[in-house]
DNA sequence: CATGAATGAGTTTTCATTCAT
DNA sequence: CATGAATGAAAACTCATTCAT
């Protein structure tokens, strides 16, 4: 599905991936890259025009990858509520299997600068709408409050989750993260309120 | 109200405040930040070991501020309802009304080392602990549901507003912050779902 | 004659030599060295690890091809006082007829620190060495004393010779250093008192 | 008999003699030396126009105390022979002694500017002159050779004694110096030459 | 005389990017 | 397309020296 790229642009990415992955972006030098890669230096530029590039590529590809996961297992689910519950596992599983990729997307695609924050912003467009679509889906079933604020619930709903990657993220993944999914959802669907 | 260190002290951090703002720390030159300060380049090195320990120390003044003024607020608070209420609302209110704060929080603070993620994961902790122990509270009084994962819940309620903040502000704060307080509480309190 | 090393190792050695020498290791900027030797400043940091490297290999270089000459030279003299001669001859002609040289070895090199002083002792040990067995082989052939201490004596003689072209250095080089080696050797050979 | 300079000014010479022998000049921060002789940064000022006066000032300080010690054992001698072994002794036994003030003349001294250099030559011109008295008055006396060039014999018997100094020194003092006494007087005396 | 806080000039080193081969 | 040697701009940090108190 995806279009065969040249075979060094992978090979870059994965590189790229893997350095920023083990040292952050700030301290990932493109000749380190281009190691891990196994290409000389001046190739990467050849596919990249400058160093924040790689991160951004790195990201849309590998985001795209997610959102197609997310997209695919979503779509034959008519239940609101368990397309949901399999958004949040695929986002947990997903990191927790790709610890690499975690560390990209949690700590290292923070580290730019506000054009960046933007670029990351747009990328993520696809997952918010995902969420935002079983949002107005959930509600038209009468599934959701018909009140909801979508625009912020997707919001409130894709940041609690992040955090919650983050924290496990940094707190050295002591525990298991994919085992926070049922937790999770109870929050998401009844709040923490005692029901009355 | 804050203990009267060295005059300079402050000045030059209000400058870092300043021009981490608006550039960001890794394009926030040394020297930027002293002419900002009204002081030498060198007499920084007097009051910080080096450049990253403005950030932190920035960091650690207001964020002790903040976790102050939240305490303030909900130490008389009987209603953990309406103490949540208070601290979301401090949340909003304080960096809304506060932008540079709120760029170096959300933006340039995440801009670092894991090592100094680890550092401000611990400077959060007050703040963390206070929501935390709004939760216990809520169990006892039976406002909230008795089987809470405390643990997971907090960092949904964090994370949750903290995107609300980020995403306000990458947006270039078009709407009003303060105003998503409701829509918050009533996600948090209650869910996303139609009640049965 | 020295193994082709790249070009470019051999260009920044000689700007660095001129550069110490003119103005003194402490005051020689990389710059100025990269200026000298037709290079980019960040070039020189390809071939040398750091700015004190510099003056190490070009010690070494130098003294490398100054050992060579003294052994090519004494080799085949079966008279050891002939040999020794030779020994002090070349030291002075060589340093007189490459002032620059003169500097670094005589001036830059001793501005050090300890850790370089022992550096150097040992790139001196060649030398040394070849000195010490002029003094072993010339007590076996009878031409010395028996009871000579040579280990003391190596340091006299090339302290001696080391002293004299300094000197000569820092007086301006208002005289011929090379006429100095008669005066030198019958002082080694017989001292300065008076045969009864 | 040296006039009762300044307290402080003694202070601060022996602040910087210590200081100097442990860091070495370059390495020895101009506050390091005030707080090791218990004075302010400033008032180091009051007494010398700059940091390197003080390696200046403790040189001629130290050299001039050590030249009267010289002068004072040799003025009573008539035997040249034994005037010179006493020069030498004193040469060897009160570096020997004075470890802090062997590192700064043998070492820190060296680490000057071409200027500092000829200074430090100024400075050593009694010691210089002691020993070209001493050769004068043996020719004279017809202990040493008649056609010694004096000039360049004392460069070598400063020369010579010198670098045994320093290369004790640069071992780490793993032998006596002041053993070196009579070796150091056979060389000088009699040269290495056997007697025919 | 003495202080020590403040100054700001000065330098090494790194590393993203280019371009001749 | 690919290389990797060469580039040179950029910036944190140090520390000798000053001067208001």
């Amino acid at each position: 599905m995806t279009s065969k790229k040249s075979e060094k642009y992978e090979m870059i990415l994965e590189g790229a991936l893997k350095v920023f992955a083990e040292h952050g972006y700030h301290r990932s030098q493109v000749s380190k890259i281009a190691k891990a890669a196994g290409v000389a230096d001046g190739t990467i530029y050849l596919y990249f025009k400058r160093k924040e590039d790689l991160l951004i590529c790195l990201f849309r590809e590998k985001l795209g990858e997610l959102v197609e996961k997310f997209e695919n297992s979503v779509r034959d689910l008519d239940d609101v509520k368990e397309a949901l519950r399999k958004v949040c596992e695929i986002h947990y599983t997903e990191l927790e299997n790709n610890v690499d990729l975690a560390h990209v997307t949690q700590i290292e695609l923070r580290q730019s600068s506000m054009e960046l924050r933007k670029e990351i912003g747009l990328a993520f467009k696809p997952y918010i709408l995902l969420i935002e679509n079983l949002l107005h889906k959930g509600i038209e079933q009468q599934v959701f409050k018909p009140d909801l604020d979508v625009k912020l619930v997707r919001l409130l709903l894709f940041g609690a989750m992040d955090e919650v990657v983050t924290s496990w993220l940094i707190s050295g993944r002591k525990y298991s993260l994919s085992a926070q999914v049922d937790g999770t959802m109870d929050f998401f669907f009844n709040g923490i309120a005692r029901p009355a």
